[in-house]
RNA sequence: GGCGAGGUGGCCAAGUGGUAAGGCAGAGGUCUGCAAAACCUCCAUCGCGGGUUCGAUUCCCGCCCUCGCCUCCA
């Protein structure tokens, strides 16, 4: 296999990735709503989409990647009037610190990042072309709703001939409470335009049909249309957006541009915490920021997302992440063995070498758990061998472990212990506690062991030296 | 009710019609003054019951259980 092979959830069926025209691989990956901190699990979907684009780069093609910012929707609204700041700066906030955490998980930041407030007079011309063409339709209030009865495909990814709203899945409470479905034709269409309401504030804009603001999935279509065309390579999004976001997204824009949509639909299944959804009520939604407080670093997390496929809920708990941890300082340890591995991408597969059936692993639908289990097996057959390779074959697997590191999106940077971190007290501690060990005086070298251990470090001794680590 | 996913060793998690990757934990060992770290070795017959097959964890049927989506959601 030379190029990736990728679940497809519109065909359900394993397809190439390779671009509808061009070199460029387009793709566009729905992006967060900047109305707090993302959680992990939302994490999870974008570390993939980010193992997706460093896979298909490191094929040797060029990638053009898409990921919106959703700054205008009930819910960014309704926080920012309650804390009492502008839309704008309280998205701004919230979008600073997504790209902080993004960086810290080493998410390549994507070549655009367009926002929905930046994209207005696009989704207005999206919808006055579906009004013309028959298939939206202004309601009394000044709401604008998508005919789904004009669309014959409605449905082909999600297979849902149209919303099955009954009495078993909305009450009368909450029928009451959405007035957006107020005003519709038919209880499938969706809101393509809301019209202003009180509780916006100041947070409406100008259109033909009145004042107000666009609806969440009319958002992504006139992003993709702009940035990436008619039609283009790949769609992504965590399973929640299949439906209704992305069969809105095709309904919306297959029939405004008179195109095929999107050639591949790529889709990240949820990320359960214990065993369960993750949910403010069960209380065990994780951040960046809480788990870093815990102890536990950003490239963890990280690995802890790799270590399952995309397509199957994966299992988060506490545990797993000091696993994680474990095994990271395994690669560590390898590629300090190794000695300096080169930057970079690869440029073509063959770059790979003897690391070659890490990113095999890789190239079938992004098999991120095979690929770990090879990347180990890999490892622990050059353990042995180091010593004894010649410097060509020492490279060449130099070479093909940095790639597989890249692909993967892992760093293993080694933590700069040995003089910058270590409390002053501690390193001196050490340096005593080596002395002391060198002369042989075994009573001063365990107690200060165990004051270095009573500050939160421990000593690594080797043959020739020491380093000085934080406590596991 | 409709659609979908899944049940693999203590935990997490791949995979395959021919008797099951990897990580963590655990056990033993090398090293060490003793440890830690590192390295080496060991550690599962795949929810239950049928069927197809020379052979099934992998295919088919039934059953039990778990989870997700169908409503804002990554």
């Amino acid at each position: 296999m030379n190029c990736l092979h990728l679940y497809d959830s519109q065909t359900r069926k394993n397809k190439p990735v390779t671009p509808i025209e061009g070199d460029t691989l387009r793709f566009y990956c729905c992006g967060p709503t900047v109305y707090g901190p993302a959680h992990i699990g939302n994490f999870r979907t974008f570390v993939m989409q980010d193992v997706f684009r460093r896979v298909v780069e490191s094929t040797g093609l060029k990638t053009r990647h898409v990921r919106n910012l959703t700054d205008v929707d009930d819910k960014t609204i309704r926080q920012s009037q309650a804390e009492g700041v502008s839309l704008g700066d309280f998205t701004t906030g919230w979008t600073e610190k997504f790209h902080k955490d993004s960086e810290s998980l080493n998410l390549l930041p994507p070549h655009v990042e367009p926002s929905a407030v930046d994209h207005i007079p696009e989704q207005i011309e999206m919808i006055a072309t579906l009004i013309e063409k028959g298939h939206a339709y202004r309601s009394d209030d000044g709401s604008v709703y998508f005919k789904v009865d004009s669309f014959e495909d409605y449905g082909k990814l999600s297979r849902l001939k149209e919303r099955e709203i009954t009495t078993n899945n909305v009450t009368q409470e909450t029928e009451r409470e959405d007035s957006d479905e107020y005003e519709r034709e038919s209880a499938a269409d969706f809101v393509l335009w809301k019209s202003r309401k009180e509780e916006d504030g100041p947070n409406f804009w100008e259109s033909p049909w009145g004042q107000g603001r666009p609806g969440w999935h009319l958002e992504c279509s006139a992003m993709c249309k702009k940035h990436l065309g008619d039609s283009f390579d790949v769609h992504s999004g965590g399973e929640d957006l299949l439906f209704p976001h992305h069969e809105n997204e095709i309904a919306q824009s297959e029939c405004c541009n008179g195109a095929a949509f999107v050639n591949h639909w790529f889709h990240i299944s949820h990320l359960m915490v214990d065993g369960a959804k993750m949910s403010k009520s069960l209380n065990n939604l994780y951040t960046i920021d809480q788990l870093e407080e815990m102890g536990h670093t950003a490239e963890e997390v990280r690995y802890v997302l790799l270590s399952g496929s995309y397509g199957q809920q994966l299992n988060f708990t506490l545990d797993s992440l000091k696993a994680a941890g474990k095994a990271l300082e395994r690669l560590r340890d390898f590629k300090e063995k190794l000695g300096a591995i080169p930057d970079g991408v690869a440029t073509s597969l063959d770059d790979f070498g003897p690391f070659r059936p890490v990113i095999d692993a890789l190239l079938n639908d992004l098999n991120t758990s095979d690929a770990l289990g090879k990347l180990f097996s890999l490892i622990k057959q050059y353990q042995k061998e180091i010593p004894d390779l010649d410097n060509d074959t020492l490279n060449e697997a130099r070479r093909g472990f940095a790639y597989c590191i890249f692909a993967l999106g892992l760093k293993l940077d080694i933590p700069k212990t040995s003089k910058s971190n270590v409390p002053e007290n501690v390193a001196q501690m050490a340096a005593d506690r080596w002395e002391a060990k060198q002369n042989k005086d075994w009573a001063k070298s365990d107690e200060l062991r165990d004051a270095i251990a009573a500050e939160g470090w421990q000593v690594k001794d080797t043959k020739e030296g020491y380093t000085v680590a934080p406590l596991a």
